[in-house]
DNA sequence: ATTTGTGTGCAATTTTATTGCACTCTTTGT
DNA sequence: ACAAAGAGTGCAATAAAATTGCACACAAAT
């Protein structure tokens, strides 16, 4: 992991449709050796993976949410419950075990308000060992980087 | 955008490095046609970005953590100076203005806790407006997903 | 000094991306 | 109903990029 690897893994982070031949040229490699590098990166596991990065409110997912949720019971065996039961929704898009005032938090990508009262319904009512949850609904969406500075 | 669309950009979320060759085949179309498909779909923003995921662990951002922020003052302007604040940090790699019990949650990808002292000072303490934080360190992280669903 | 391992550039080869073209199908206007 | 326009497709030729073998350079270890 030298400068030029931190180097690429920058401007991977940034655009990963780029060419080989282009960014060889802009890290001053030949365009050989620079893909050693990135297979190398990947093989290592460093670059976990390429993906495309869709326009939310384009893809039909229009709100965004954050909820916070405290269970009843703490054990083990109830988290990993809890966590697989939200991990399964399509509208979940990240799932936290934290410390402090709560045990789970979850950002959700919703359509609209009646997915939002389905996902309630499944995740957080009936036996679900929820003692308590709150929902903050994203206002603005000020930062949301997938990028790791390095 | 119809099922065709729907199926690249399904693929493409899960894995971009992959040839446009080798997609088309999958999709069933011909090359030509597909790579046609694809080029509109960035075009039109549908397609926001291609990125490399870094491993966190392996790119030197071992901690995770979720602050939510309760302002002092709530006016617009000093939302936005407090979220200009927030986003200029490396080290926040979410950010948003939220409704509920508080005003603005982050979310942080740390080197160490050394980091989140200094993180805290400068965002928490002083004269930045924040009446009050807390501070949710992730123990688990059960999902975390840039795919949204079509 | 020799060996070993790692990284590099060059050049040849294979694979992909890209483009022009003709064709099909659907929609729109007359 | 019929012609025109628009959108999307496959094919084939061409340009560009990725991939690989090879010889060389350099550093660390023996």
């Amino acid at each position: 992991m030298d400068r030029i690897d931190k180097k690429l893994l920058n401007l991977l982070q940034r655009d990963a449709s780029r060419t080989n031949v282009d960014m060889a040229e802009e890290v001053g490699l030949s365009p050989s050796s620079c893909l050693r590098r990135l297979r190398r990166l990947r093989k290592t596991g460093v670059i976990d993976r390429i993906v495309a990065i869709l326009n939310p409110a384009r893809a039909g997912r229009v709100l965004k949410a954050l909820v916070t949720v405290e269970l009843k019971l703490h054990g083990e065996q109830h988290m990993r419950r809890f966590l697989d039961l939200a991990t399964a929704e399509e509208a979940v898009s990240q799932a936290y075990a934290v410390t402090g005032e709560t045990d789970v938090v979850l950002m959700l990508r919703l359509r609209d308000m009646d997915e939002y009262d389905a996902l309630c319904d499944r995740l957080f009512r009936d036996r679900t060992n929820v003692a308590r949850f709150f929902t903050m609904v994203v206002i603005r969406t000020a930062k949301d980087e997938t990028a790791i500075q390095l």
